[in-house]
DNA sequence: CGTATCGTTGACATTCCTCAAGGGATGTGG
DNA sequence: CCACATCCCTTGAGGAATGTCAACGATACG
C-alpha cells in the first residue's frame, strides 16, 4: 500500500497529521483490505491485534451479555478509526455492516510508530475524546429516554452523522437510507425489533415520516421530530 | 502550588509522565482548591475553561434531558482528570459528591503544555481509551440488563472501583461506603430510586448482602452476585 | 416461482415507573 | 435530653410502557 496520497480519507483520517515522508513510513506499515457485510474483524476479549482506518464502509462495535443480548455500543463511518491502542484486548467485537475498505497495521508496529508521532497521537486523542462525548450522550439515550425519544433522537442523529453521497449538503438532509437494518437499530437503542417497528410505524402515521423501503427514511416534519427526540 | 513532587496522586494522575522539570513548570500554572459535596464545577454546554486532576473525593459527570431527568454518565475518583481538553464546550456537568480536592488548570495553558509535552498526551490518551471502554461497557448495561442485573454489576463494579483506605487489599474487598445515595445509584443505572431500594431489599432479604447503614454494603455472596449481573 | 429473510401487527405478560404513605436516621432548638 | 423537623429511604398499590410469543406479510434472491 503506497498509494496514500490519493487516499479517499487523506484529510479526514488520523493521517492527516502526518507529512509525506511520514506517510510514505506509515504507507509501508499497512496494507488494503475488503471485507464484506456480516465479516467480523475483532472479536470481544480478542487481543486486537490489529489496528484500522476505514476507508469505505459502515462497521459496528458490540458487546454482548452473557445470554446473547446484544448491545451496540458504537458506529464506525469512513475516516474512523478501529482498534484498541497500546495494548489492551478488545472489549468488544468489531463486525462490518456494510462491504467496507480498511486500511490495517499490526497494533505493535502502529503503537510504535504512534510513539514516534506525537501529531498522529494528538489527532488520536482529538477523536477519543469526541467519540467518548458521543458515548456518554447515548449513555443518557440508554438511560433515561423513551422508545420515542430514543427512535427519534437516532433519526435525526444518522441524519446528520451518515456520510453523504456525491455532492449533497450534509446538515440540511433529510433523506438518507440507513445501512442497517431494524434489529440493529434496535441494538442500538436498547429496544426489541418489535417495540422499533411500532415506533416507525407510528410516526409515519403520523406523518413525521415516510419510509419508501426497508432502509430508506425521509424526515418529513424535523421540527417535531425534534420535540419528539425530548 | 508548588509542591508536587509530594502529590497524593504523584505516580498515578496524567502528571507522573512529567519529569521534575516539566512538573515544576506544571505546577506553576496550576493551583490546589478544595470543593465541597454538591458544588458543581462545570456546567453542562459551558466553555468548560478548566482542566483538572482530583486528588480526594468523588465527582460526578451529569448528562440532562430537557425536562430534569438526569443520567450520571461518569464518575471521577483520585488521579482521573476533569475536563475537555482541546477547545470544545462541556457537554456534561461535573459537581462533586463528597468533599475534594483539586489541581486546576486553566484549560488554554493546559491544552499549551499538553502540546509540547508528548508524554502527556499519551498518558491523557490510554486514560481516555479506558474510560471509553468503560463508557461502552455501561452502555450495554443501561441499554440491555434488568434492574437486578444493574443493580448487581453496580456493587461488584464498585467494589473494585472505590478507592482503597489506608491498606486494605483491594481486590477481595467486599464491604465498602458508598460516596452516594439511593437516588445517585438511581441516576448512574438508569432506574428509579424506588426500583434501587427495592432491589437491593430483596437482595437483603435473599442474603447476597448487608447493609448495615444507609451508604454501606457488605457483599456476602460475591458468587451468586456476579450471576445476578448477568 | 419458491424460499429465506426481514419487517409488521396483534394479544398477552412482565417489568418498571408513578403516586402515595409511612418509617428511620440525623440535626437543631428549646 | 427531648421534641420536632427534615431528609432520605422503604414499602405498597396500581398503571403504563415495553418485552415476549406467535402469526402473518412483504421483499429480496436464487
Amino acid at each position: 500500500m503506497s498509494d496514500c496520497s490519493s487516499c479517499t480519507v487523506r484529510g479526514r483520517a488520523i493521517c492527516a497529521s502526518l507529512d509525506s515522508a511520514e506517510l510514505a513510513e506509515l504507507g509501508h506499515m499497512g496494507r488494503r483490505q475488503r471485507v464484506k457485510a456480516g465479516h467480523t474483524l475483532l472479536w470481544e476479549g480478542d487481543d486486537a491485534p490489529l489496528i484500522a482506518n476505514v476507508l469505505r464502509g459502515v462497521l459496528k462495535l458490540v458487546v454482548a451479555a452473557t445470554d446473547g443480548r446484544e448491545q451496540i455500543v458504537g458506529i464506525v463511518f469512513a475516516s474512523d478509526f478501529i482498534g484498541r491502542p497500546f495494548g489492551k484486548e478488545s472489549p468488544y467485537r468489531v463486525t462490518a455492516m456494510t462491504d467496507s475498505e480498511l486500511c490495517i497495521y499490526n497494533r505493535s508496529s502502529f503503537d510504535a510508530f504512534a510513539e514516534a508521532h506525537p501529531h498522529l497521537q494528538h489527532k488520536l486523542l482529538r477523536r477519543t475524546l469526541d467519540e467518548l462525548d458521543r458515548a456518554r450522550y447515548w449513555m443518557m439515550l440508554l438511560g433515561r429516554k423513551s422508545a420515542t425519544e430514543k427512535v427519534a433522537s437516532f433519526l435525526l442523529q444518522m441524519a446528520e452523522r451518515l456520510p453523504v453521497e456525491a455532492g449533497e449538503p450534509a446538515r440540511s438532509r433529510t433523506a438518507f437510507e440507513l445501512p442497517f437494518g431494524r434489529q440493529q437499530i434496535a441494538d442500538i437503542l436498547g429496544l426489541t425489533i418489535e417495540t422499533t417497528s411500532r415506533q416507525l410505524t407510528r410516526m409515519r402515521a403520523n406523518g413525521l415520516l415516510d419510509l419508501p423501503s426497508r432502509r430508506e427514511v425521509v424526515i418529513r416534519d424535523r421540527r417535531a421530530m425534534a420535540i419528539l427526540a425530548g
